[in-house]
DNA sequence: ACATACATGTAAATAGTTACATGATTTC
DNA sequence: GAAATCATGTAACTATTTACATGTATGT
């Protein structure tokens, strides 16, 4: 999924500006998507040209004036196809696993580090999608399913590093003792 | 963690040729890492230039002459530097998540399916880490480690989509029978 | 006969991010 | 007085993948 067809997808939700289309993906679609203004701003020019999307400017008072697009019902169309012809792939790159993987080569103080802030930084991100789940009204039930989709991963790894740190740094200090 | 730096971290656990590390990274990193031939033979010829690693020329018997790799002292220390000063950052992107997001878009058999292919695609996975996981012997704490952290995940979404997804389907048939 | 494994490497294309450029207004 | 929010846009850079180029040997 490129940045040109997630910003469609955020107008098939309503109208917005290249500015609230950014904050819409940091709000909604942060825990599985991402996209800077570099991406955004050039996408909303590509879509307007194929008539996917059309703008009207809207000044305001004490605020720059702003490009407000919506979708047009060629736009909605190419969405739909969109939505129908892509598969459900996934990619998860590591670099806490990367740094795992060579944990015999680290100090144990670098590793409870580690294990510390992967830890939290779970426990934030659960924090974060729970709250969204519990606080907020009206969200369609596919918004909900993705909140669930990634309270119940983080829930899982949550349990794992409060099971295993410990014990991880346990068997290291032993192969650590125990030379060839 | 980019491509040079895992060809080093590859190299530490024993010399080995571009091939070779490609299908090491394939075997033991494959569920958090990636990479082309396009980018380890660039990278290996990189790291030679630096002097980060050398190699020997081995001819073989009915295969092509191989370059064999393997991490000088300089290295060596330079991948402990990086392993040091690498943050555990992480990053999931998931177009089964768009594509669920908007799930109210989509007819019924559609979502079915990717409900079913998603469903099945983490029940493989699983199973390849549990299968490493049981039948490798010699597996270092570390390795351990992350392998048990990508069956923790993918257990917790497996039991979701195992209770959801039927739910889910029902959730979205009562929202398009009840018009605004 | 066709695909897969072995083995190396380059060039073009892809798809972004980061930094820059500009500037008012509001919050801490 | 500094940082954040609002607002748009471009240019340079980064890091990678995909496709190409080449060829033998083995398995199906």
């Amino acid at each position: 999924m490129n940045i040109d067809n997630l910003c469609l997808g955020v107008l098939s939700m309503g109208e917005a500006s290249g500015y609230e289309i950014k904050k819409a993906l940091e709000q909604r679609f942060s825990h599985f998507q991402a996209a800077s203004y570099g991406s955004i701003y050039p996408a909303l020019a590509k879509l307007t040209d194929a008539g996917f999307v059309s703008f009207r400017e809207e000044a305001q008072e004490k605020r720059p004036t702003k490009k407000v697009f919506n979708l047009t019902s060629s736009g909605r169309e190419h969405f739909f196809q969109v939505l129908m012809e892509t598969n459900p792939t996934e990619q998860y790159r590591s670099d806490f696993l990367v740094l795992m993987m060579f944990a015999h080569l680290q100090p144990s103080e670098r590793l409870r580090t580690l294990l510390q802030q992967q830890t939290d930084n779970i426990r934030a991100e659960l924090q974060i999608l729970q709250g969204i789940f519990n606080e907020s009204s009206e969200l369609t039930a596919g918004m909900r399913f993705t909140l669930e989709y990634g309270i119940a991963a983080n829930q899982g790894l949550l349990n794992l590093m409060q099971q295993r740190s410990s014990t991880l740094l346990d068997e290291l200090d032993q192969e650590r003792s125990k030379p060839a």
